[in-house]
DNA sequence: CCGGATCCCTTGCGATACTG
DNA sequence: CAGTATCGCAAGGGATCCGG
């Protein structure tokens, strides 16, 4: 290719970086989850698990606690009866809206290019 | 939320295109091998073993399939003694850049946020 | 309503060795 | 060099039931 020195170390923290990402960011449901809060600003647990078409509550119960983890969603419990809960963007997880409106866009995109035609 | 049904229809609709992305670009590492080709332009097997950090042969060999399957890159060929293989991304696949490069970015502000402090 | 607990099957994926 | 073949564990993930 032709680099140099620099630009080999300039790509390596670029692959570093989006395997950051990936890991964070894996799995078949979170970045779903993620559009679902995104998109209504904030969702409750139920509201989610129809959103996100075909997860299970166990899956959605571990996959919100994992993006707690990662500082990307406020878990917010209200004080009625029965109980309910919200989920939140925060800050942070609000630094993913260009990446999931992307997302969203090249999905439809894909279905015309493999499914349409 | 107070959606009307018109409201509704459209979050549906954006919540199986991120399904749809999802579908195609999940695991650990096809993001990564992407982004790989992406820098490079093209590469060849034994570098995107290299770049992607902690793949095994039998992973990429099977990850690099499921993307040309879907029409996201071009397996080349080269008639060298010993053989070499080039991948490319395809007009589709080119339309990932900018989710690549905002992936990119965003590893690096996730780092700082979660490790940095 | 929001999950946790349990059971059980399937898939992902790493390690290693081997071939044209 | 660019993969395939085989093995085997661990994680993913569905179904169902249960408790606060």
């Amino acid at each position: 290719m032709g680099c140099t020195q620099k630009e080999i170390e300039q790509h390596k923290k670029e692959m570093m970086a989006i395997q950051d990402s990936m890991d964070v960011l894996n799995g078949k449901w979170k970045m779903a989850i993620i559009s679902s809060i995104c998109i209504y600003n904030e969702r409750r647990f139920s509201d989610i698990l129809n959103d996100v078409v075909g997860i299970s509550n166990k899956m959605l119960s571990k996959e919100l606690k994992d993006l707690e983890l990662n500082k990307l969603i406020n878990r917010t419990v209200l004080d009625t009866h029965p109980i309910t809960v919200k989920y939140k963007l925060t800050k942070h997880g609000k630094t993913l809206k260009t990446i999931i409106n992307n997302l969203t866009e090249w999905g439809k995109q894909h279905r015309k290019e493999i499914i349409g035609k």
